[in-house]
DNA sequence: GTCATTTATCATGC
DNA sequence: GCATGATAAATGAC
């Protein structure tokens, strides 16, 4: 369903940004936003349940299982807990000052 | 009660609903009027949200959708400008 | 780390 | 069929 860059035998495809460019190439271009497939939300979503923070043992074990980069999920983390405050405030907003309650 | 407030709530955020004109009317106006800057500070997301009857998040959305299309493709607004700049010069007459 | 944001994508309205 | 609002990756300020 996902044709991720790096799932499967992508060779060597990956952009990293380890290389300090030698040239011009100024501006970097910026990652195109890839949705993640099905799998790798429901496992990224079982170890948010268990832990909100991740710590980088597991992440480097969830990025090479998952075929993304840490950074990816490092930055899945920030954006979930971010989603769960948005939740908290609109779950608040919500049920409270509502008609029948 | 509780149950179905619940359920409702789960399938409200998805549910897309339009803005009624007068809210439109309101974002638009401030978006059109500060086109040099067109980001609202906490204080007026929130005054902006009381107008227009919705919430602080959906004005953040809206300003944010506004920001990326106008940007790419200006020409498409250019009349939704025009009509906006007029509305805003003959309330500064006033 | 949080958090506003950019950008693409999704889901719906009409 | 696109317009539009909401959400999901990705960046950058701090």
């Amino acid at each position: 369903e996902n044709t991720n860059p790096g799932s499967s035998a992508s060779s060597s495809s990956v952009n990293k940004e380890g290389s300090k460019n030698s040239n011009s190439s100024a501006p970097r271009t910026r990652k195109k936003r890839c949705p993640y497939s099905k799998f790798q939300i429901r496992e990224l979503e079982r170890e948010f349940f268990f832990n909100v923070y991740i710590n980088k043992e597991k992440r480097l074990q969830l990025s090479r299982m998952l075929n993304l980069t840490d950074r990816q999920v490092k930055i899945w983390f920030q954006n979930r807990r971010m989603k769960e405050k948005k939740l908290s405030r609109d779950r608040l907003q919500y049920f409270s000052g509502n008609p029948l309650l | 009660a509780v149950m179905i407030l619940r359920s409702r709530f789960l399938d409200a955020r998805r549910k897309r609903r339009n803005f009624n004109k007068q809210a439109t009317e309101i974002l638009n106006e401030y978006f059109y009027s500060h086109l040099s800057n067109p980001y609202p500070s906490e204080e007026a997301k929130e005054e902006l949200a009381k107008k227009c009857g919705i919430t602080v998040s959906q004005v953040s959305n809206w300003f944010g959708n506004k920001r990326i299309r106008y940007k790419k493709n200006i020409g498409k607004f250019q009349e939704e400008a025009n009509i906006y700049a007029a509305k805003t010069a003959v309330t500064a007459t006033n």
